[in-house]
DNA sequence: GGTACGGTACTGGTATACAAGTGGCTATGG
DNA sequence: CCATAGCCACTTGTATACCAGTACCGTACC
């Protein structure tokens, strides 16, 4: 596991929820792995309470499994889930370029121009390192301008399962392009052009198609064995 | 409160969270109310633990807002979470009932022609008030037949929203309409017809439809202020 | 050598103790 | 009578203690 550190503002159990996260996402935590709660607790600096919460939470979106009494293990990656979390992402995020179209503000309009700005200011000068967390933040702002922000937080626990794939997997998008799509919705916003938002998302999201088979077969580890076999 | 039988099988979480949730669809614990971990743990009979587990969770889908330090309180009810509520349901329904269109197995059918025979028979007998629970089930059997199990466990914490609205409207949609929009839809998906199957799920939740502000007229200490008026 | 049994050191589930902060009530002084 | 200061009873947040159940390992006995 890998260290993170404690925001000042954030209370124990935000911390600890980030940190078990960011993680799993990272593979630092890797798929099977066995958790304890007293050592994550003693690694990071807090007491059980905050911990154990989290990784509640955590297993409500079957991201990490608990057997009572036993132990608690990172889920193994399960085709399954990555397909609802890969279903749920296309489904919305579609649903919700079209509302934002509707409904964005142009307070709305400007947070995201400023976010759009600072990717191509970042692509420019090659510090496409920032890119990523801006992305993030990039989608969270179409879904507060389509007024979607509760569905924004549940549709990010899910993701961890395809965002822990698209990790393992090392396949980098070009950079240009993510941010030229970038660009495009936000002018689609604009125009309130739903037609062309909706297909940009799904443009978007194709570039992220990934080939599990081949991931599968050099991490077999990482997977779990489907009962159709 | 009402008091919430305690199920053999559950844990005391599990209990908690089950109980907490029926208050607040029921209304038994209003809109707006104030609520003490402690004294939801006495009046249950378990600790605190358990209770805070559930309220934190009920929390992440502002269903419960906690002031640190101050209280916690049943959220009023929010236009803009009943939105959202609606807008998922709408999105996600229709979506997911293609997904069973092509994905159900024979076993899968199965369990749902149990489902709505046994919704026929009750209606049969005039035994409606066993509708509400398999009317529940009957959704929940949809999305495992589109193998979206975890995007339904999110979806119905979401909805909490929009379901105490439906319990403060006393809206009743006739059972025989419910129980029939079934069982077309069971055939839909037999006969793996999108389309169709689309367009009756559009038509169900179009029966639902809820006058909100009459709603608000006659209990408006239960409702947020909205903050552009 | 093999097997069965028991101790031990873990697990997560629950209960409780303590900490830090808030707000209201009361008592006291003007 | 009013205002203010301080205590007290509450809140949630966190840490810790205790419980029941599990797995594993070593030992003793066959």
């Amino acid at each position: 596991m890998k260290t993170v550190e404690k925001l000042p503002t954030e209370t124990a159990r935000e911390y600890a929820l980030r940190a078990i996260k960011e993680n799993i996402i990272s593979l630092d935590l890797a798929p099977g792995t066995g958790i304890s709660e007293n050592e994550i607790a003693s690694f990071l600096g807090v007491s059980r309470t905050p911990v154990r919460e989290s990784i509640q939470e955590l297993s409500k979106a079957s991201i990490i499994e608990i057997y009572p009494q036993k132990g608690s293990y990172v889920s193994l990656i399960d085709s399954q889930y990555v397909e609802e979390a890969v279903f749920l992402r296309t489904v919305l995020d579609t649903a919700v370029i079209e509302e934002a179209c509707d409904l964005a503000t142009e307070a709305d309009i400007q947070k995201i121009e400023d976010n759009v700005a600072l990717q191509e200011f970042y692509l420019q000068n090659y510090a496409t390192d920032k890119i990523y967390v801006l992305d993030n933040e990039f989608h969270r702002l179409i879904y507060v301008a389509a007024r979607k922000e509760t569905i924004h937080a549940m549709r990010s626990t899910i993701l961890i399962h395809f965002d822990r794939l698209r990790s393992l997997s090392m396949m980098t998008v070009k950079d240009t392009k993510i941010v030229n799509d970038h660009r495009l919705m936000l002018d689609a916003i604009k125009n309130k052009d739903k037609e062309t938002a909706k297909q940009l998302v799904e443009k978007h999201l194709n570039r992220y198609r990934i080939d599990e088979e081949a991931i599968r077969a050099s991490h077999p580890e990482y997977f779990k064995v489907s009962e159709n076999m």
